[in-house]
DNA sequence: GGAATAGTGTCTGTTAGACAGTATTCG
DNA sequence: CGAATACTGTCTAACAGACACTATTCC
């Protein structure tokens, strides 16, 4: 809400502060791999520990536009690429003692990015590196409760393939069915039929649109794939299910 | 995230604070329309406006337990009753000027309800009604940017119904296969085939189970009908998708 | 009996899944 | 040539949607 019970002048000072931040669990994948964006702490608490990229809100800036704002910072994107990125407020977190240092509320998103060029440029980029999602193991537990945000962030993502065209947020400009397909698989972590499912994208109209021009070569080998755009839509009816049948509960 | 760029020894009260409030979108089903739960402001901004029941998350609250706190003060339900309630969080707002006083941060939540008691107990309660929703127009617009969180939370209800057994979360503990698709009807707006609804859902294992005893007269018309619990499973496979085929974007 | 609701059975067009087979390219 | 990928076609079982029909109750 906003204050029904707030007493009439209330001070903004009465209570303790809250921080407000954003988290971002940003995704692409490279070498077939699921990958994502983490930083090093440089700082306590969990100095040395690997998290998600983020930072405060300013004054004047809404969670998207802060988490924008990061996502340019973090990767080193120009804002143009940056605001073209499909962005996905994910959920807040809020529990009090998720940070140690003071109440610290977090809003959360999830981002997808085509290709994947090493971080770089000055300042918070210079700490960020993309990680194969699923071995955050091998670099220990993420500062604070960002395991539970990537985990989150992820069943997310696998659960907009299914309804959702966002698969195609993943792919660059022009892409090919199997390169689709690989977003698919890669993401669920399962094997998919090629001929059945290119009839289901073909099928669904708005989903991708041919794109006239010669094909291109897959990996150098085997016949070069005729190319695609994203088409229109957003939706997909009916979903594209994943095979064993697991949703967001 | 939380800071990974803060100075060292940062001060909470460097910043103009934020304030972190819950809104909550709580629906029932009351005589086969879909109703919202509406408090009127007392004062300004927007005094004598309808508004989203909310409050502000006290210093050790998280948004969830804030959520279920102000949901029971507002109905006058129970701790345990509400502890069993459906309650989602939906999204974040935190658009700069949504509260004209100060820096609202507002966690939204949309939450289910059974049976509709008319709001009674003290207090906050005293001043929260339930609205058919869809005729918020015939009380002037809500305050604050509440007429956008209660279609974001109407849409996300009616998707959500598409994908996991949510429906039951309307209905008293025990029902009728005919009470249940009231509800999809009723907040998706549509008409159902009876008979192939029946076939649908006692298809889906886990979605209701039968529940021993003598059957129950629906309206005091027509064959009385057999009573069903809710199951085990929380998604839906497959789904029941809307006839017209729009889903979440 | 008439009206209303619960429940059963059946038909049909569409679709998902499996999979055989052809086309094109590289080494 | 073999291996790998793209693409086409076909078969089958399952399912959604439509709808006819029976059963049980209140008026």
């Amino acid at each position: 809400m906003t204050p029904p019970q707030a007493p009439e002048g209330y001070d903004p000072y009465a209570f303790e502060p809250f921080a407000v931040t954003v988290d971002l669990a940003v995704f692409t994948l490279r070498e077939e791999r699921l990958h994502v964006l983490l930083v090093e702490r440089g700082q306590e608490p969990y100095a040395g520990a690997w998290a998600l990229p983020g930072g405060f809100l300013l004054p004047r800036e809404s969670a998207e536009v802060a988490a924008r704002r990061e996502l340019a910072e973090e990767t080193g994107l120009s804002g143009d690429t940056v605001a073209g990125l499909h962005l996905e407020q994910l959920r807040t977190y809020s529990e009090p003692d998720r940070d140690p240092r003071m109440r610290v509320v977090s809003v959360a998103f999830a981002a997808l990015v085509p290709d994947a060029p090493e971080p770089r440029g000055g300042g918070d980029a210079a700490r960020a590196r993309w990680r194969p999602y699923g071995t955050q193991g091998a670099y220990g537990p993420l500062a604070f409760d960002h395991d539970r945000i990537l985990a989150d962030a992820h069943e997310r993502v696998g659960a907009r393939l299914e309804y959702t065209c966002l698969a195609t947020a993943f792919c660059p400009p022009e892409f090919t069915i199997g390169e689709l397909r690989q977003v698919y698989e890669t993401v669920w972590g399962v094997e998919l039929d090629r001929p059945n499912f290119r009839r289901k994208v073909l099928a669904t109209p708005g989903f991708v649109q041919a794109v006239e021009g010669p094909p291109r070569l897959t990996g150098g080998r085997g016949k070069p794939a005729a190319l695609y755009r994203a088409g229109e839509a957003t939706a997909l009816h009916p979903p594209l299910l994943r095979p064993e049948g697991r949703s967001t509960p």
